[in-house]
RNA sequence: GCGGGAGUGGCGGAACUGGCAGACGCGCUGGAUUUAGGAUCCAGUGGGUUAACCGUAAGGGUUCAAAUCCCUUCUCCCGCACCA
């Protein structure tokens, strides 16, 4: 052993060696438990960033932590290989899309090597190779003979800039997830996934969940948005039915309007002839030519225009104005609302600018709404008034009824509305599965038969500036026959939404070399769930509700094992420099190649996990790196001075027999041991778990330098260090495993039992003590461990300090909590005395 | 606006069920070693007139005891953004 520690030599050895020996291949093993342990896979730009580094290095401690608690582990890696950039590439520099991934990948795989993560390489995934995209066709193909994945032509989100439409979930702000550019609408016919039907168990199923983080959970339940009422009609006076969908239809007989979206169909009816027609038309046409942005902005102002038309009641039989607005959207509920001014913040508004009638049909409690000075509208629950047969009641109480009426009297119906809308999965681009449809003129839409896919991406395609997609002009692919009457046909030239890829490679990895199917169902049963996931915050939404979306379908048909794919979600923070995250454009970033370059690959993981607790954003600190370097280092010289001491020392000592010196320090080996495994285990609080390894590794330093030889020495010293390198393997894998050699340790060190806890050893004969008084902390006091009220009490008072401070005083309470704290209580003793 | 999270030394962060605030690391100060620098080792390091006291965003409360529980306010971050 060096006296010096050579990360650069040291590291390399070890991965040479554990890929030669396979040491991270796993396979099914019906004797032990398994875990399945995944950190989201990445897109493949070619460079691994720090949050890529961040998000691996959580993922292996916990993999190589359960694997030496005996589990049976699966830790695989692969590529989420289809996307954008890669067509960019093409475009400006010729190289067809395939070869810049592939390229990538090969790069990015060497950087994640030279990591030292633990990954069965021999499981990879890419989802851009036919073998796998297959099964991404596969699954669309599954979803549309189920109904679940359907066409339509609808205003859709358009990305001038990515020319493709995207989801509603791809839209963030008004702007392109993927580059930024505002968002367009544009009159398209394309692919949907029917995830409204799962809307209700992506819902409810979120209760299973108890090992995702709260914060992710609520992000997906208000995405989904569920809300009761009920849908009323209102009659127009064209005879025209207006339905209206309604959360609180306690407040019916307070619609004093109903508005209906610029697009809404019954629109045009109503108009037909009145002198208000061309007014309407022209208000519609400008609003929809509005962004997405200025339509939905909170602070847009909202206008509005008179139809002419009138519609009535149906509890009240009066006639109200219908009215033309912006700030009624058609997409959800029927498109159309009644305004209740009173009752309703933003139909307040809209009446009061544009003079509609204010009715208050709830007051509060011991108060009396005046309509024409109301500022604010009253939504919250009070007695109903101005109801007919309903006046007096409790507006909560009269929810229910009025609801109840409306449906006994065919004048409606109970109805659950949810946000959440269908998934658009079309996508205008060639670098991604083809959608296997064909377009026969006699047959229609026909899907491609499960025995002709994969539907190949033809690749002698040219890349144009245009933003159009090749495949509009590949004749070859385009052009094929009717797998229903053999006749010339077309094919779909759009591609399917990347996320659709992402959504089951968990699935894949259970069996990635499967060429006739998906994935085996069977082994698929033995490693699904996915017990732990880590990945960034930001696909709370898209990413991780999509899963759960195709793991029910999948499940529905008997092709899962499991509805809910991920049982235990960790959602790692940012890493930021300056307080910003890492960009080029700020000029902030730190490349993790030359740092693992100059200080290896341990390093890196040691300071991104010392730094911060996963969960929150962490602070790049080129001197707390320096920090994680030196401690690696320290450990290499303590073990490097021990190595006499302990290598090929098998003595054993009587327990009773050992010294004070000698308790103590197994006393913090033995801690060590159980807050490793506690915080890795139950808080994901790497940061703290390497703080008690850091203490472990001073109390060893102090106890080798600052104690006399004695009965156990050798052997307490020998237990610290094989304590310390095994502690130590999850987060610095080569050091440990070179260090576990060098002391004469047996295989690899990764093959280990965690260590146990000694129970024993914990033990302590006395303590110290807090004596308090009223409550601030006095004094200390040795004391045997086992006292308890009275003797701590007489321990604390026989102490001289102590009683300097209550002299003269009378103790008028004592609070003595075992193993922590007496507090005495005192007060200036009175005079009577 | 609604929903969620956070606020602790010069810095990153500890404090698990209310029980010694500041573990561990960085930085800083002093010392040892060294021709020197670096590296290493040891000691110290919340403020403070060095001892009372004050200190966990601010103010109030509950409690023998509050960073932790309750109320009010402020700041920052994230998500949603007219969802009827």
């Amino acid at each position: 052993m060096e006296s010096r520690y050579n990360f650069r030599v040291v590291e390399k050895k070890w991965r040479q060696r554990w890929e030669e020996s396979g040491a991270f291949l796993t396979t099914e093993d019906s004797e032990k438990e398994k875990f399945y342990c995944l950190v989201m896979f990445p897109y493949p730009s070619g460079n691994l960033h720090m949050g890529h580094v961040r998000n691996y290095a959580i993922g292996d401690v916990v993999a190589r932590f359960y694997r030496m608690q005996g589990y049976n582990v699966l830790n695989p890696m692969g590529w989420d290989a289809f996307g954008l950039p890669a067509e960019n590439a093409a475009i400006k520099n010729h190289i067809p899309p395939a070869e810049w991934t592939w390229a990538n990948i090969n790069k990015m795989r060497e950087q994640m090597k030279a990591m030292g993560l633990s990954y069965d390489w021999s499981r990879e995934v890419a989802t851009c190779s036919p073998d796998y995209y297959r099964w991404t066709q596969w699954l669309f193909l599954r979803l549309y003979h189920h109904g679940l994945a359907y066409k339509k032509r609808q205003a859709v989100n358009w990305c001038p800039s990515c020319a493709t439409v995207l989801a509603d979930e791809q839209v963030v702000a008004g702007c392109c997830e993927r580059c930024d550019s505002e968002v367009t609408k544009k009159d398209l016919e394309q692919w949907f996934f029917r995830i409204t039907a799962y809307a209700e168990r992506l819902l409810d199923d979120l209760e299973k969940l108890k090992g995702w983080p709260e914060k992710v959970k609520l992000m997906q339940e208000n995405w989904i948005g569920r809300s009761r009422g009920v849908e009323v009609k209102f009659t127009a006076e064209n005879g025209e039915e207006i339905s209206v969908f309604t959360t609180r239809p306690d407040t019916i007989f307070g619609v004093s309007y109903i508005v209906l979206a610029p697009e809404h169909p019954l629109v045009e009816e109503l108009i037909k002839g009145k002198a208000e027609a061309g007014r309407v038309r022209e208000f519609a046409a400008r609003v929809k030519k509005q962004s997405e942005i200025e339509r939905t902005s909170a602070e847009g102002e909202k206008e509005g225009v008179f139809t002419g038309a009138f519609a009535a009641n149906p509890l009240s039989g009066e006639q109200v104005p219908i009215w033309v607005a912006n700030y009624v959207l058609l997409e959800y509920g029927t498109g159309a609302v009644m305004g209740v001014p009173a009752h309703d913040q933003r139909d307040l508004e809209f009446a009061r600018k544009y003079h509609l009638a204010v009715k208050v049909v709830i007051q509060p409690l011991g108060d009396d709404l005046d309509p024409a000075a109301m500022k604010e509208a009253y939504a919250a629950p009070g007695v109903m008034v101005n109801s007919g047969v309903f006046n007096g009641l409790d507006s909560e109480v009269a929810r229910l009824k009025i609801s109840g009426c409306i449906s006994e009297k065919g004048l409606g119906e109970e109805k659950i509305n949810y946000r959440l809308r269908d998934w658009l999965i079309s996508r205008q681009r060639y670098w991604g599965a083809p959608i296997p449809i064909i377009y026969c003129d006699r047959c229609g839409v026909v899907p491609v038969p499960e025995e002709d896919l994969p539907v190949l991406l033809p690749e002698n395609v040219a890349f144009e500036p245009t933003g159009e997609s090749p495949l509009l002009k590949a004749e070859e692919f385009l052009k094929t026959t009717c797998p229903r009457c053999g006749a010339p046909a077309r094919r779909d030239t759009d591609t399917i939404d990347t996320f659709v890829c992402s959504s089951w490679y968990f699935l894949r990895y259970c069996s990635p070399g499967e060429s006739g199917r998906s994935y085996d169902l069977n082994k698929a049963r033995y490693w699904m769930p996915v017990d732990q996931y880590i990945g960034g915050v930001e696909h709370a939404i898209l990413h991780l509700m999509y899963s759960r979306f195709i793991t029910k379908v999948l499940y529905d048909q008997g092709l899962a094992p499991v509805d809910e794919p991920f049982t235990n979600l960790l959602t790692q923070g940012m890493v930021l420099k300056d307080g910003a995250k890492m960009s080029k454009s700020k000029g902030n970033v730190v490349s993790p190649e030359e740092i693992i370059d100059n200080y290896g690959a341990d390093t890196a993981r040691l300071f991104i996990l010392f730094a911060a607790p996963p969960e929150r954003d962490l602070e790049w600190s080129d001197e707390a790196v320096d920090g994680a370097y030196r401690f690696i280092n320290r450990v290499w010289r303590l073990v490097y001075h021990l190595l006499p001491e302990i290598k090929g020392n098998q003595t054993q000592w009587e327990a009773g027999a050992l010294g004070a010196a000698e308790k103590a320090v197994r006393r913090v080996i033995h801690r060590t041991i159980q807050r490793v495994g506690d915080d890795i285990k139950t808080r994901f609080n790497f940061n703290t778990a390497v703080s008690a390894i850091m203490e472990l590794t001073n109390a060893l330093y102090h106890y080798t330098e600052g104690t006399e030889q004695s009965s156990g020495h050798s052997g307490v010293l020998r237990e610290g260090a094989a304590a310390l390198i095994t502690l130590l393997a999850p987060f610095t894998p080569h050091l440990a495993e070179e260090l576990w050699e060098a002391a004469g340790g047996e295989g690899s060190v990764h093959d280990q039992r965690w260590p146990e806890v000694d129970e024993e050893a914990l033990q302590e004969d006395e303590i110290t003590i807090v004596v308090q008084i009223n409550g601030k902390v006095r004094d200390h006091v040795r004391i045997p461990v086992e006292l308890k009220g009275k003797e701590m009490e007489d321990a604390a008072l026989a102490r001289s300090r102590v009683k300097e401070l209550i002299k003269g005083k009378e103790v008028a309470r004592v609070i003595s909590v075992p193993g922590k704290l007496v507090n005495l209580v005192v007060r200036q003793s009175s005079s009577k005395k």
